[in-house]
DNA sequence: TTTTATTGTGTCATAACGACACAATCATTT
DNA sequence: AAATGATTGTGTCGTTATGACACAATAAAA
């Protein structure tokens, strides 16, 4: 992480990707204040977008995203997961698009390139925010890890493309390794259920949340953790990988 | 169901569809024998594959798995499912593919289109064997229900995406009308385990799965059923169709 | 009439779930 | 130094779900 790699040209070599196939990439990050979404603002147009882009004749759909993803913010994930393909023919006509770049001082091949029809794959990763640093391209002047329920309007559809990607890490929740990625390495019991209930959007239980995780005994528990609050310091948790990996693919069941 | 439409010719008009981007579809059959896929025989060159095609340039993707089953095989299912995209860079250079081609007589139109790379969304359906008639297009001199564990090579990764569609209803059991799409009108309780069996692939306990269906409280039950067997003759039900979606949005327990 | 295979339902021990309870503990306040 | 208040770790308990097995009822065939 946090590594930096040069970048491409603005106004990139289009002869080199496939035409009409793109990628997006919805990642996932955690605090106390809930679920971040990482967006970029196109610096041409001054709208928001998820991090994406597009297919390089000769790459495997998967690694696209990979290079895209670095590309595009500078990070590197190895653990993109493709969620869902959106292939509606007027996915990208919606409100917010990319219609006033034919008035800015670009090249034609770019304008050509950006108005074609494009089917997109997304993808999801969960990142832990303290482990990663990711910055603008050339394309973006901005980036923000934004609260998932605060986002703005976003380029053509990625607005469900979001909603699309935080459904399926609902569902594939037990098999998806969501502490792990999304918790720094030492963390409480309640951090942990904050970030259930953040992705399932309810309430569960203390007690039972806290007995049924300490039963799955994936856990090692640390030194009490003595900062601030007036009240009993929780114990410092963190997970054992093998296990952790192990239990993984049965599946971690959660719930209240 | 059954209908028969005009099909396109032979060499088709490629520029009417987007480059490089298709549609595979894995229809589901079920009868006693168990799972059934849908596979069709590529006349020129004599290779079995899954029914799929190309998307029109003006065309949802969605929309186009069904155009292209419709083409292809002459059914019309409105509740095809997209599970997977198929994007690695060499999906279609494996054992068996279209290279004889080359040798054969057609336009080099022709040739120039299947030589693309083409990324490929996956689309299922579960059907009953009986509502359904399917007959080869003019590319495929054959048609089968061949049983799932006895297909044979497919062109291209076609086999890969039989396991990734089978792999996807899996998984989704709860969440897909399983008994209401793959059961004949009426149905006994052994007919709807076996369905069971033949997704899961293991055993249920014969007791415990009927009392758990039964008391879904979504099923009807209807006269004995008389038919041969020295022994107690079941009964028949079939499904009320209201509740029964009703209970498909939360998921329909199955299990032991 | 007897046999045989299968069905519908029952039992029962164990595990999981969901709601709630309570003492222990730590920083802050008195 | 003692009381306060918030939070933690764990316990209880009734209900429901699960998994394994049992057994009488039944229908066709012997």
């Amino acid at each position: 992480m946090k590594e930096k790699k040069p970048r491409k040209n603005m106004v990139f070599d289009t002869e080199k990707f496939i035409p009409g196939q793109s990628v997006d990439c919805v990642i996932v990050g955690f605090d106390k204040d809930g679920l971040k979404i990482l967006i970029l603002r196109w610096k041409l147009v001054g709208l928001w977008g998820l991090p994406g882009g597009f297919v390089l004749k000769s790459e495997d759909l998967d690694r696209a995203a990979i290079r895209v993803l670095n590309e595009r913010v500078g990070i590197s994930l190895p653990f993109l997961q493709q969620f869902q393909t959106f292939g509606k023919k007027d996915r990208r006509a919606n409100k917010k698009s990319f219609d006033q770049l034919s008035k800015m001082q670009v090249p034609q091949s770019f304008l050509d390139w950006f108005e074609q029809r494009f089917i997109s794959t997304g993808y999801v990763s969960l990142v832990n925010l303290n482990d990663c640093d990711p910055k603008p391209d050339e394309l973006s002047d901005m980036i923000d890890w934004c609260p998932l329920h605060e986002l703005p309007d976003l380029i053509y559809d990625h607005s469900s493309i979001v909603e699309a990607g935080i459904e399926f890490i609902r569902n594939q929740i037990n098999y998806l390794p969501i502490g792990r990625r999304l918790l720094p390495e030492k963390f409480t019991m309640k951090e942990l259920q904050q970030l259930y209930e953040s992705i399932l959007e309810k309430k569960l239980d203390r007690g039972n949340f806290q007995r049924k995780m300490l039963k799955l005994g994936i856990f090692i528990r640390h030194e009490k953790h003595l900062e601030g609050g007036a009240h009993k310091a929780p114990y410092l948790y963190s997970f054992d990988g093998e296990k952790y990996d192990a239990l993984l693919k049965k599946g971690i069941g959660f719930a209240s």
